[in-house]
DNA sequence: CAGATCACCTGCTTGC
DNA sequence: TGCAAGCAGGTGATCT
């Protein structure tokens, strides 16, 4: 992308599935996901680490990625993969949840990690939504039952929502658009607490790695 | 096609 | 104190 292919386009639109961000302008389509340390700054100064600035008539939005795991593309149509996303996280009814997961096999958090399969769910929040819905991160999918399946599809919106509202987890340097930490990482019961009691059981928090992420459990509270 | 593995990137933590 | 190694993780490419 560059300034060449946005500049003096017009915004029509924002909208967002999952992690990833659409902008729609009048020749095309902005995307932009912010990996893990990704941040969109509103009027912020860049530093070291803008990646992207763009100038708008109200004012600057600054594009700042420390490990450059984030993404910022200019497509005058919309590639397939964004159509193989799956439906939005926090949108989905019990229903297609649960329709959805039959369709699936393995491991129930490499599952949860799967972006074609809900948009939206990364590595902190599958951990806590496993804990909360007392599944082992290994649990294999095809043996979930439906009342399993109701307390993780109940688990994920908690969650979620809940996270949402805190304002994420700023685990290393998250900030939102106004420069502000997110609260959720005081709300984790698993995430990063190896070795540390659950707060429900006192049994000690194991770490193992499932789906090449670093995942977080309560060996007595989560069954297979 | 599905699942597993690696590469990308840099700041922070750990170990000697 | 200093330095090297390990770790963190979302995604896409590559391999099996």
């Amino acid at each position: 992308m560059s300034a060449r292919d946005i500049g003096g386009a017009r915004i029509e639109g924002v909208r967002r599935r999952g992690k990833q961000i659409f902008v729609d302008l009048d020749r095309g389509v902005l995307s932009i996901h912010l990996g893990m340390t990704g941040k969109l700054l509103w009027n912020g100064v860049p530093g070291k680490y803008a990646r992207a600035i763009f100038e708008l008539d109200r004012g600057t939005l600054v594009y700042d990625d420390i490990r450059q795991l984030g993404r910022v593309e200019f497509h005058p149509t919309l590639p397939k993969r964004f159509e193989r996303l799956g439906p939005d996280a926090l949108g989905i009814g019990f229903d297609e949840f649960y329709g959805r997961l039959r369709k699936r096999r393995g491991h129930v958090k490499a599952v949860l990690l799967n972006q074609t399969f809900l948009a939206g769910v990364g590595n902190i929040y599958a951990d806590e939504t496993l804990f909360a819905a007392r599944v082992h991160p290994h649990a294999s999918v095809a043996r979930i039952s439906k009342a399993r399946a109701q307390r993780l599809h109940a688990s994920l919106r908690q969650t979620l929502e809940t996270a949402v509202e805190f304002r994420g987890s700023s685990i290393s340097s998250y900030v939102d658009s106004n420069g502000a930490r997110g609260g959720f990482q005081q709300m984790h019961q698993v995430y990063a607490r190896t070795g540390e009691p659950c707060f429900v059981c006192g049994a000690l928090i194991r770490r193992i790695v499932v789906a090449q992420r670093g995942t977080h459990y309560c060996p007595h509270c989560q069954r297979l």
